[in-house]
RNA sequence: GGAGAGGUGGCUGAGCGGCUGAAAGCGACGGUUUGCUAAACCGUUGUAGGGACUAAAGCCCUACCCCGGGUUCGAAUCCCGGCCUCUCCGCCA
C-alpha cells in the first residue's frame, strides 16, 4: 500500500508507475476526488463531535447543580443523530478509498528498466559453463519416468494434473534438496529457520498483497475463509504484523520451508509437461525485514545467497533484473534467477528475489523505533531460496548420464544417505 | 463439541456511566549525585487522523482501554455479535 500522502503529492508520479507496470484497475483521479470529500467530511464530523462533547459536559453541570437539563439534552441527542448519518457516509467511504488504495501497486525503484514483458528484463549476471552432452540430453519427465522416480500418470489420478508425486529416490532427492537449502541458508546465511502454518487467514493474504488482486489465483478454503499458501513468504512476512520494533531488533533473517498451492489460473496450456508448473511445490523462502537505509544493499545479499544454492550444486544460471511490466504487484525492485535445463534447452525462474520497501510494511503494519525515538515502517524482502521441482529438473537434466542414470552432485549425496548415482533397478 | 474465566499503555495491574488518554508499580529516556558501576532523587515517556500555518517545532480538534454494532446528553465502564487467550470435560493424530 502506498502512502496516501504520496498519492496527494506526486499523483502523476503515481499514474506513471501503474502504466509502466501495466495495472489498469488503480484509478488514481478517483481516489484523490474521495479523499478530498473524505476529508471534508471528516472536518464536518469532528467539529460536531466537538460541539457534543462541550454540551454533555454542560447537561453534567446542569444535573450536578441540580438544574433542568431536559432542553439541553433534546439538543444534544439532535447533534448525536447528525454525527451518526455522517459517520455511515463516512464508514462507507472509508472502505472505497482503502480498497482502491489497496489495489495500486508499488511505484518501482529508479533503476528499473521500463519494458513491457520479460523479452526487456536485463540480464545482470551469466554463472557457470553451458554443459555439453555427446548424447541428446532428455527432459526430465522421460529421465524420472524411466527411473521410475516421478510418475505424473498416478498423481492425476490422486487428485489431478499439476500435482507431483515422486517416488524412492526421487522422493529422497527433494528431501534432499530442501534440506540442503535450510542448513545453508541458516549455517552460512544467519537466517532463523521457521516451520509454519499452511494456511493463512485474508488478513494475511492481504497484507502481503495477494490479495485482493490475485485471489483467483489462490486456493480458499470457504468454511473458515483460510487459504493455502502460495509461498512462505505470506506467513513468514506476517509473523510481525502489528509490532512495533526495536533497531536493535533489525535486520530480521528468517527461512522457511512450506509447501505452495497456486491455482494458476490463467496460465492453462503452459508448460503442461513435467514438472515445471504445478499447482503444488515445495519451496525454501527468505525473508528480511530491514532498516529503510539498508533495504537495497540487503537486497543484493539476499540474492546472493539464493545463487549460492545453485553455486554448489554447479549449475548453470542467470540472472535477471526485472523490467517494470514483468515485475509483481508489491515489487519496487526484483531480480529472477534463471536455471539452466539442458532438456529441455532453456532456462527456467527458480528465484524471484524482491524489495518491497515499505509497501508491505504499511499493509501489515510493523514499524521500528530508531535510535531518534521515532517510529518508521520497515522495508521488507524476500525471496525464494529455491523453488524445488524446477531445482529438481535441472539437477536431472544436467547430471543425466548416456545410460540414463543421474549423477549426484557431491554436495547432496550426504543428503541422500551416501547415494552417488540414480540408476535404473536392475 | 460442552461448561466457565478473561482480553486496559513497552510490561504488571487498578478503574466498572461524566472529575480517566486512563491510578500505581516496573521498564525506557533525560538530568542531579558519583573515581567507575550500582543506588537514591528530579523530570520526561502512546499512536493515528484532521485543521490553521510556507515547512518543521509547537498549537487546536477528533479518535483509540481486542474488533464491530447498540443503549445514553455522555461508554474503558452497561447490552448484543465476532475474534483471540486460558481452565475443566468430551473427542482425537
Amino acid at each position: 500500500m502506498l502512502d496516501i500522502n504520496v498519492i496527494r503529492n506526486y499523483p502523476d508520479k503515481v499514474k506513471q508507475a501503474i502504466i509502466n507496470k501495466h495495472e489498469t484497475s488503480a484509478n488514481i483521479d478517483l481516489i484523490l476526488e474521495l479523499d478530498t470529500q473524505h476529508r471534508s467530511m471528516i472536518f464536518a464530523c469532528e467539529q460536531l463531535k466537538s460541539k457534543r462533547n462541550e454540551k454533555s459536559k454542560e447537561v453534567n453541570a446542569l444535573k450536578k447543580s441540580g438544574k433542568d437539563a431536559t432542553a439541553l439534552i433534546e439538543e444534544t441527542r439532535n447533534i448525536g443523530d447528525e454525527i451518526k448519518s455522517i459517520e455511515e457516509n463516512l464508514h462507507g467511504m472509508d472502505a472505497q478509498i482503502k480498497d482502491l488504495l489497496l489495489r495500486i501497486p508499488n511505484i518501482p525503484a529508479d533503476d528499473v528498466p521500463v519494458g513491457k514483458d520479460a523479452n526487456d528484463n536485463a540480464i545482470v549476471k551469466s554463472w557457470g559453463e553451458r554443459k555439453s552432452f555427446d548424447f541428446p540430453p532428455l527432459p526430465h519427465w522421460e529421465l524420472g519416468t524411466n527411473l521410475n522416480i516421478l510418475d505424473m500418470e498416478r498423481s492425476s489420478k490422486i487428485t489431478g494434473s499439476g500435482f507431483i508425486l515422486l517416488k524412492g529416490l526421487g522422493a529422497r532427492l527433494e528431501r534432499a534438496l530442501f534440506s540442503l537449502m535450510l542448513d545453508v541458508h541458516t549455517r552460512d546465511h544467519g537466517y532463523t529457520e521457521l516451520f509454519t502454518p499452511f494456511l493463512v487467514n485474508r488478513t494475511s493474504m492481504t497484507g502481503t498483497g495477494q490479495l485482493p488482486k490475485l485471489e483467483d489465483d489462490m486456493y480458499h478454503i470457504p468454511s473458515d475463509d483460510l487459504f493455502l499458501v502460495p509461498t512462505a513468504e505470506v506467513p513468514v512476512t506476517n509473523i510481525h504484523r502489528d509490532e512495533i520494533l526495536s533497531f536493535k531488533d533489525l535486520p530480521l533473517y528468517y527461512t522457511a520451508y512450506t509447501p505452495c498451492f497456486r491455482r494458476e489460473a490463467g496460465s492453462y496450456g503452459k508448460d503442461t509437461r513435467g514438472i515445471i508448473r504445478v499447482h503444488q511445490f515445495n519451496k525454501v523462502e527468505l525473508v528480511k525485514l530491514v532498516r529503510p537505509e539498508t533495504s537495497y544493499q540487503e537486497l543484493e545479499m539476499l540474492l546472493g545467497n539464493a545463487e549460492k544454492i545453485l553455486q554448489i550444486l554447479g549449475l548453470e544460471y542467470r540472472v535477471a533484473k526485472l523490467c517494470t511490466g514483468d515485475m509483481s504487484f508489491a515489487a519496487a525492485k526484483c531480480y529472477d534467477i534463471d536455471v539452466w535445463a539442458p532438456g529441455l534447452n532453456k532456462f527456467l525462474e527458480v528465484s524471484s528475489c524482491s524489495n518491497f520497501e515499505d509497501f508491505q510494511a504499511r499493509r501489515i503494519n510493523v514499524r521500528y523505533r530508531g535510535e531518534d525515538n521515532k517510529l518508521r515502517f520497515v522495508h521488507t524482502l524476500n525471496g525464494s531460496g529455491l523453488a524445488l521441482p524446477r531445482t529438481v529438473i535441472a539437477v536431472l537434466e544436467t547430471y543425466q548420464q548416456k545410460d540414463g542414470s543421474i549423477a549426484i552432485p557431491d554436495v547432496l549425496q550426504p543428503y541422500m544417505g551416501g547415494v552417488k548415482v540414480i540408476a535404473k533397478k536392475a
